[in-house]
DNA sequence: CAGAATCCACTCCGATACTG
DNA sequence: CAGTATCGGAGTGGATTCTG
């Protein structure tokens, strides 16, 4: 056991609170394969808005998983790149995302389960 | 709901969401160690409240996580333990906690370089 | 001991509109 | 194109209280 992260002192678990946002590892994912632009990343991570990404963004920048570079050309261009710190936490992602995807097909299974199980258990808050 | 679950493009996301909670991953890694007991979670998980850990924990065994287990003494005393999927998972964010060490200086040194330039930065908004 | 229920503060997030 | 500013609803999370 490491016991570190059950450390309130320990930086792990805020760092790991940064990462473990609904939309870095989607972004983070993207940037890894190369310099991304803004528009890029808006469609590639399916589902985010234009201002959580511009927030994620500047969180990740902040935290030095990314580096913002501007182009001051006519039509601004902005691109995203992941720094090595981030490639490095990427590969680590990517075994979570492949577990995910090996894993998928039971959680969707067990949830079914769960939920007919809740179902069939009569309770005061049962009916919602 | 997100609508994420009727996105075909990505069944990852979905499930990637769920365990990317706040308190996900040190609760399954706590768990991993061998069945854990609600309080030693308790006090365990830093920071964690009871209705947070509760809540975490029904959300868990529901995706097939954890398996709960009840022993019918007097002083109730309930056992969660991880399933195979959740120990397979645990080895993935062990590495992700370990990445979290290994750069915790790195990413408190890029914040603290973020926020010093942005302070020096003269803009309308960024007087705080 | 392990949890459920309730109240309330705070934050997140999306939609929208505006800027350089 | 790449943001920023603001608003309001929805969700998150803590503290507290009550139960078997």
């Amino acid at each position: 056991m490491t016991g570190a992260e059950e450390n309130p002192a320990c930086p792990v678990s805020e760092v790991l609170d940064r990462v473990a946002g609904k939309w870095a590892i989607g972004i983070l994912i993207a940037a890894a394969k190369g310099p991304v632009r803004f528009s890029e990343l808006e469609r590639g991570v399916t589902g985010i808005s234009r201002r959580m990404l511009t927030l994620n963004l500047r969180k990740l920048e902040r935290e030095g998983l990314l580096v913002r570079t501007v182009y001051p050309t006519v039509p601004p261009k902005v691109e995203y790149t992941c720094t090595d710190m981030a490639l490095e936490l990427c590969e680590t992602l990517l075994g979570l995302v492949d577990w995910a995807k090996r894993h998928g097909a039971d959680i969707a299974q067990a949830h079914a389960a769960y939920d007919a199980a809740q179902e069939a258990r009569p309770s005061v808050t049962a009916a919602l």
